[in-house]
DNA sequence: GGTTGACCTTCCCATAATGGGAGGGTATAG
DNA sequence: CTATACCCTCCCATTATGGGAAGGTCAACC
């Protein structure tokens, strides 16, 4: 009688129903299990369900939830920007314009970053090309970062 | 008699010696006042004298160092670097070959970085580029995201 | 001389995304 | 039954920047 009522399954009872622990669910996603549990801090994720013994247990929904994050990572949305991506996707009715706002809001500052780090590199390399880069201390580089006239 | 021995000067006496207070080396220099104070305390600048109530004074090479700072940091220089390019100015007997192999490593990680946005949004424009953007919910960006296949 | 507003000081907190590590409990193979 | 590998939470660090509080000071004006 002693365990027929409980919520919590047994690590090995999870297993058999499919779930996955930690570090499986972060093999398979590709995201760290430390970050695994950070995005449900936040609020990304919604709580993992847990066995008796507090471990966490994740769907295979989860784990799709959890390559999702990951591949929106790798193109560089923000975590609050994929908090919206999230919903969105989860949203059966969503305006597929919402969607494409969102990412060419991202695709237009992701060319400003473009930009301002070709500007920088332009402009350093311009510098260097001038720069002997040999034993003696006279340096083009070090002038042009001490004047900006 | 009592204040003929005193090291530190009012702030009255420092201006006509040619200092200026924090927050005229900040309009001089572009750097923040707080950021003024923040590299003083990890290292960047040596510690800033002061006037006998405590409030720091800098010199015409004070504010020097701080726009080297300033031009360095729009370059994308890290605090490190900065800290090593600060060095290779300072010391008039440098090699400048260091100073170049300095700049172009970092002209090298501004590449890869460029590069990395780059690929981020050329294979968003291209989800983008397949989707409507009108009010049905299917949507090429977020089946991009979430199927990696 | 006194008041006032602008400025200075230090100290603490927050950001964004990620990881390291300690201290303590658990699963599982042998 | 015991290793060992894994899990848990909690705290700290990173990078560069800024916000804000509490308290002292400078300058200008009456």
């Amino acid at each position: 009688m002693r365990r027929v009522q409980k919520h919590r399954p047994e690590m090995s009872q999870a297993r058999q129903s499919g779930y996955y622990n930690i570090s499986e669910a972060s093999e398979l996603s590709g995201v760290s299990a430390k970050m695994i549990r950070h995005y449900e801090q936040i609020g990304l994720m919604p709580e993992a369900d847990r066995t008796d013994a507090n471990y966490r247990i994740f769907s295979q929904s989860d784990i799709h939830t959890l390559q999702f994050i990951k591949r929106a990572r790798s193109l560089g949305f923000s975590m609050k920007k994929i908090a919206t991506l999230l919903n969105l996707y989860q949203d059966k009715g969503r305006p597929s314009s919402e969607v494409k706002r969102l990412a060419e809001e991202h695709i237009q500052s992701l060319n400003e970053a473009i930009k301002e780090m070709q500007e920088m590199r332009d402009t350093l390399s311009n510098l260097a090309k001038h720069c002997r880069g040999d034993e003696r201390p006279d340096c083009p580089i070090l002038e042009g970062i001490s004047c900006s006239h």
